[in-house]
DNA sequence: ACATCATATTCCTATATGGGAATGCGTCAA
DNA sequence: TTGACGCATTCCCATATAGGAATATGATGT
């Protein structure tokens, strides 16, 4: 009965920006307030999908609106971004040559655990 | 005739780890080489669901493999993990406390730019 | 050659998008 | 009130998965 063919877009941070778009307005947004209008402008995008993925970066808390007029001014609320560098974070020492080095040295010591003797404790 | 309902998942290393699963994946390996064995044994996936994962892992550059008799051993390569940290590191700021206030100031400032006079260039 | 283990690939299906087009709706100007 | 403007929502459709099941491929042991 359940297939779910992929986690839905709303659900997490990291599905939001997976695409292109969205984060390309999150970059905009990361210049100050803007209405949807200049959003639209500035992606090339038609209206109606960009006012779409506004709504995906609302749901995940990317973005914040505010009502100005007719107008709806969008923010960026960038601590939603958090839990994405957290985890890529964690990964950083990997490509950082200084780290790298040392996790060649875990690597090799972790390797030899577990082919030779390791089930310790 | 395009209707590209969503950029392949296969395209970047972003939508690669939009899939939970696969970011799971990239933590157990982050711990060392593995047998896919292993990672359907840590994930408590099944097999076939596992390789489809490291597939695309494979294909953007995330986890390398290696053939050790009829075993295949995967193993991190954190450096296509790198734009993405990249990405979200230009808005650490936003929820750096010492930095949110500062941008606070630059953001009324360019309110106000773009709300009197600002159609300047 | 044959059975078995470890993985990868293929087929099938329900579901989740993303864009295009049309439409709904609240706000402001006359 | 009427009309234009700014945005959000809905309908439609092609496409991209993710998982399940079955099968193919490769290496190892006897």
């Amino acid at each position: 009965m359940f297939a779910m063919a992929r986690a839905a877009t709303t659900t997490d941070a990291f599905n939001a920006v997976a695409e292109p778009r969205r984060r390309q307005i999150l970059d905009v947004l990361a210049g100050g307030e803007r209405p949807v209008s200049e959003l639209v402008e500035a992606l090339g995008l038609a209206q109606p999908q960009v006012s779409k993925h506004l709504r995906v970066l609302r749901e995940v808390g990317a973005v914040e609106v505010r009502d100005e007029g007719r107008r709806r001014l969008y923010r960026l609320n960038g601590e939603a971004l958090k839990p994405i560098h957290d985890w890529v974070s964690g990964f950083e020492r990997t490509w950082t040559e200084r780290f790298g080095l040392l996790d060649g040295v875990l690597e090799d010591l972790e390797r030899q655990e577990r082919g030779a003797g390791g089930d310790d404790g």
